[in-house]
DNA sequence: TATGAATGAGCATTCATTCAT
DNA sequence: AATGAATGAATGCTCATTCAT
């Protein structure tokens, strides 16, 4: 009976692997060799896994949408956008990994239309899992029903990878604090609490309804 | 007499080559001979003018970035931070090229840490060029003494990459008026004209100076 | 499980075919596609073994010496000193191509320092070697005491670098024998058989340990 | 009326200009800008006075060589053929640059058949030369009659060449007096004194005369 | 004569991909 | 499934040579 493998468990081992070695080293000094060697495996391996080396990057970028997806799904409950935004800034040696690989994918979806249809339809869930977000805090009363889900989830999604981009390349520039400071420069203005007058209507028509 | 040669107007076409080779077909795919043929010219010649390939890439985003510098030094007097920035957005086949390089230098940035020093005196010459004309702006009353100008200019240079990320990767949902109230919505806030108050109070004090 | 190879002997395959093409070339127009192609292999397989073009001339030298410093050491009983430097000589086609190489690597030492630091090391071998040879001789009363091993040792290889060029590069001048009278005029002045007194008093001293 | 211009002094400072870039860089390094930039001129200049490259370099080997033959045809009084061949040693650093120079011809004699006619034609000059000199010598009872003139100069010529080579090459090793003492034990014993019969003979023939 | 810009062939090197084992 | 040797196309770079001025 041969070695079972778990073909997915595998994959998202190379797709780590790969984040990994984008991160140090940047998409263009990758070589698929370093990615198998992070991987603890060889070349052969690899290319069992994925027809080529864009597949392979393609996971790599996957990966890390579905990790931020998955912190926004799991958030929509939050207290606060700005702190869950806070959450994604390149604050420490794993987030700056992250954001060095997702920059990495910026240059290249520039020459690779596929790559560009990709990574749209990342940041439309993105923006949508805002957006979700958005609605749920404005139901709560905790934010302004004049703020749009839709253009505010687009906003904090540019204002995060705008400011990133900048922390991540000038990493001594912006140490965590500053950064948080920076980002709440950004995007408290355009979260603005609900007036009074609109939490009172609001509680008003909830009252009408009990 | 060998034809006498203007060096660094030489040097500028072969940039501007590279900014629309770069533009089209993304950085990764760019090779040098794609660039000397733009360029109407050969390798060779190419070679003579830059020492090697990054040397020409880097004169690609000089080229495109002293363009930025010169809008905002010749803008100190703007009326609206807003339109400003608007007209740098990707709006129309030049500009949307000029973003295609810009993104292009992010993920190059990466892996080669003497391409982030330079980007990083970019951005503080863009920020402090910001910053001039938002003190400007502060001085004739048309905007907010609250505002920091280093905050507010580094937030515009941010919102404006971002944003500007995007767009250019989804060109099709992103028509110019779009672009332009989505910017509106992320700067304008950011960008409060002066209270009543204060407008006053600058007003007193000149009268008491007259 | 791929197929395994002996990974040295497949250098060593390389390194052979290298010397076989500088020796019919020279080192100036050895290409590695024409190295590979010797070896039946091609440059992908070649660099496979060798990080650079340098590594397999260095590779070619190294074989080439070893080559020698096998001879010398195989011959420390050797009977005579000339006929063991006229088996060196460039005198059939085998030991010209390997002249031709040796040669090869003179010129190129000039502008290389490292390569200058790895042939002195040979020449320090060689030395070593030949002066082993040579207190051998003299244990056995076939050579002058008056003879300094290390100082012949090196005349030895002077001679017969300068005279090889020589007649590598005017072989139809230098036919074999020619090149051995040659050979013996430079050389057996300068290893002269110990005076009989020289034996006596050895003699002497055997018997009184008798 | 035209600057009239000395083409052969022309030629020969462009030879000096390729010596001197030779012998520092080594001939595999040498461009033809570096030669031309060393003589003060340009490629242009370089390729008036010169077909192409191999011209250039030619014209330095010729300049060496033809110093070397100056310096022996003026010698034939020379009072010891030791003292002479001492004098070309590598000790300084001009006579190290051309024996540099010299060196980097052999490697590119291999591979080419016409450079290494020229070659040949120098080595017999010199050998011819070193003839006339002992003949002389001879003539004069200062050396011993059983020596041949041919295979004496030839000997002088390899041993020179074998031990300058090592001596170039390891220049910290071979200070100037190693050298010379180096070079009187491969040479002295060549060139025996007349036995004093011979010297007798001499003798009377010139009291006959007298 | 001299200049130096331009040419373009030549070549080492890199690396994704293939494939026999 | 995995190995890793081998392939070979792609490409940046060098530099002798040419040529218009």
């Amino acid at each position: 009976m041969p070695k079972l493998i778990d073909h997915d468990a595998r994959r998202k081992d190379f797709a780590r692997a790969a984040v990994a070695v984008i991160g140090e080293q940047g998409i263009d000094n990758t070589r698929l060799v370093d990615v198998a060697r992070e991987a603890g495996a060889t070349t052969g391996a690899l290319t069992h896994y994925f027809n080529d080396k864009d597949a392979v990057l393609l996971a790599a970028l996957d990966h890390l949408a579905q990790g931020i997806l998955h912190r926004l799904k799991t958030s929509v409950e939050a207290d606060d956008l700005v702190a869950l935004a806070a959450e994604i800034l390149p604050v420490n040696e794993e987030s700056r990994c992250e954001w060095r690989v997702w920059m990495s994918f910026f240059g290249r979806a520039v020459g690779d239309p596929a790559l560009a249809r990709i990574n749209k339809a990342y940041y439309d869930e993105f923006r949508d899992g805002l957006a979700a977000i958005i609605r749920q805090q404005q139901r709560e009363g905790k934010l302004s029903r004049d703020v749009d889900p839709a253009v505010t989830g687009d906003a904090i999604i540019s204002i995060l990878d705008g400011f990133s981009i900048r922390a991540t390349l000038e990493p001594e520039e912006w140490p965590a604090a500053r950064q948080r400071s920076q980002l709440e420069a950004m995007l408290r203005p355009l979260l603005p609490a609900p007036l009074p007058a609109q939490r009172k209507a609001k509680r008003g028509k909830k009252d009408a309804e009990a």
